[in-house]
DNA sequence: AGGGTAACCCGGACGC
DNA sequence: TGCGTCCGGGTTACCC
């Protein structure tokens, strides 16, 4: 095996690292609710199997494997690290895969929201959700209907993943802000002009959280670059970059919520 | 159906 | 310096 850097990655460039590779142990340091079923059911059947493909189904990360699927969710600071087996365990490690060839992938999460499951369907684990807001099949007609059926607030709405799947607070901030559109109004309420600025918001703020290897806060909340695109979230106070008006950060829905009253309608 | 709340976590920020 | 308290990310459970 060539020499192999330590990479801090994110889903789309792990599966090179492990694609057709076999499991030959797995260690899950962590007991408590992190892994599905039981953890000693998860290290036990995942051993063996091979790695057939690496995809995404809304926050999810699908990892097909001979018999079973393994799905990811890494929620807020949950990180994956391919490394070799030189690797010093790290403080928040709390799942380890090793493969055949000596190559490991580490589930890494300091604050122990990131939940795995080894399930045979990953229906089972996914099949709640609802739109995939990239796929083709998510059209402004299908957002139309969607909002239309529903008589919540647009942030709910929004942070709801079996309506549109993927989106969360910061993404849903923005998209609103990028829409025009007060996080307050109602889904049924919304014009065609803003269901279809709505739908091409959603799309291009996850493409560009996307390109940009989502954001960085601090060493917890560490990812790519994307704080560098926000216009609403975590600006409370400062001048809004369109129209110079100060942004706004209300409760709503139980979380915070921040947009411009003068932009957004 | 929609909304509100609590729980799960813990490093960091803040107040005293 | 040190200690206590609160926050926030995503999701589920549960209640009104």
């Amino acid at each position: 095996m060539p020499e192999l850097p330590e990479v801090e990655t994110v889903a789309r460039n792990v599966e090179p690292h492990i694609i057709h590779k076999t499991i030959s142990r797995c260690e899950v340091s962590w007991p408590k609710t992190i892994a599905t079923p039981s953890v000693e059911m998860f290290q036990k059947k995942i051993v063996g199997q091979k790695v057939n493909s690496v995809s995404r189904r809304a926050k999810f990360i699908t990892i097909r494997l001979g018999q079973d699927s393994l799905l990811i969710h890494l929620r807020m600071s949950g990180d994956l690290v391919i490394c070799n087996q030189d690797r010093a365990p790290q403080p928040h490690d709390r799942a380890t895969i090793h493969f055949s060839d000596e190559t490991r992938l580490v589930f890494n999460d300091p604050r122990k929201f990131g939940r795995l499951w080894l399930v045979n369907d990953p229906e089972v684990v996914t099949g709640h959700l609802g739109y995939e807001p990239l796929s083709p099949s998510f059209t402004v007609a299908i957002l139309a209907q969607v909002l239309g059926s529903s008589h919540r607030n647009i942030k709910a709405f929004l942070l709801d993943q079996t309506q549109v799947a993927g989106l969360g607070n910061i993404y849903t901030d923005e998209a609103l802000f990028r829409a025009g559109i007060l996080p307050t109004r109602k889904t049924n309420d919304l014009s065609k002009k803003e269901v279809e600025q709505l739908h091409f918001a959603i799309r291009s703020v996850l493409e560009v959280g996307i390109a940009q290897n989502g954001a960085s806060f601090d060493w917890v909340y560490r990812g790519g670059n994307f704080q560098n695109n926000f216009m609403v979230y975590q600006r409370n106070g400062q001048p809004c970059k369109i129209c110079g008006e100060k942004i706004t950060k209300a409760r709503l829905g139980q979380r915070g919520t921040h947009y411009c009253l003068n932009c957004q309608k």
